[in-house]
DNA sequence: TTGAATACCATCTTATCCCATGCTACTTAT
DNA sequence: ATAAGTAGCATGGGATAAGATGGTATTCAA
């Protein structure tokens, strides 16, 4: 599970070390890395381990396959992601256009959001993050589970 | 899976590299290629591995002989690809017919659907993406996962 | 013999690997 | 309790290999 968040250095070459925590979470046997696409809901990247991806590739192939939304989804989400695997030392190499479209250089901040995470501009992720939790706190009475299932099963 | 976007340059004798992604997906043991056939949606090409064809086949042979969806499919799918091997570098060669279709002359661009690939024209793929992207904005909310269950199990 | 297709070779660019270093947090011993 | 030692993580730079691409040679068929 991606948790917290750490703001790390993105150098000349466009490297960048991911969590040790995050590295963790994406052991997959066969590729040892993870998966980013750039958000289609703002200027930040989405990403996380293959296990994630196999999960939207599930979801995806669930809809009707002349659904338009789901080519939509197919060419935004598999189209546009790219497999960055770790250099020995925990580093990816992140693509310029990546990191021109999340507004990145000299540092990025890494947030886990559970089976996510995102990669921000530090100052953008600092306004958004008050966004965010002024609005979580407007909202805090929808956090409460209503069906009798647990919210997250085996945990 | 196949992942990513990747634009190659169309040699005069029709050659184009297959991105490396895509060659690592495709390894079968027996045939060291792709299977690619000429959309029936669209001016593009559609393709995959041996894998993705044996996926098709076993979904085409569990429809009803009669239905004339299956014959179209068998027509377009089987009757139309080629089986197309690498060269020592990992390029393939796009029969004259497949290039006129998809409107490809000097380069062409690889777009990865998780399970098969598309190869487009690339000013056409740039349209059709940003287009792509506006719906699944549009519509992505209906990539929430409803359920409790969690996305990715065992995380 | 000529054309076309295929296999082979050469080069350039770019990404990946490898080593060295600094920093921080935690452990251990006095 | 404090100081020294240690291990894990983050970062910088140079060496190396892999990928993409252009060109030449060879083979097979008409």
């Amino acid at each position: 599970m991606f948790l917290s968040t750490a703001t790390n250095t993105l150098d000349a070459k466009g490297r960048i070390s991911v969590p040790a925590d995050f590295r963790a979470v994406v052991g997959d046997g066969s590729f040892d890395g993870i998966v980013i696409w750039p958000s289609f809901d703002g200027a930040y990247l989405e990403g996380g381990g293959m296990k994630l991806m196999r999960a939207y590739q599930a979801l995806i192939e669930a809809m009707d396959p002349y659904d338009e939304a789901r080519i939509a989804f197919e060419r935004t989400i598999f189209a546009g992601s790219r497999r960055l695997s770790f250099d020995g030392t925990g580093r990816i190499t992140l693509p310029k256009e990546f990191a021109q479209y999340a507004n990145l250089n000299g540092s990025a901040t890494f947030i886990g959001l559970g089976s996510r995470f995102e990669i921000w501009n530090p100052d953008d992720h600092k306004s958004q993050a008050a966004a965010a939790r002024k609005l979580a706190s407007e909202n805090k009475h929808r956090l409460s589970v209503r069906s009798n299932a647990p919210l997250v099963r085996g945990e």
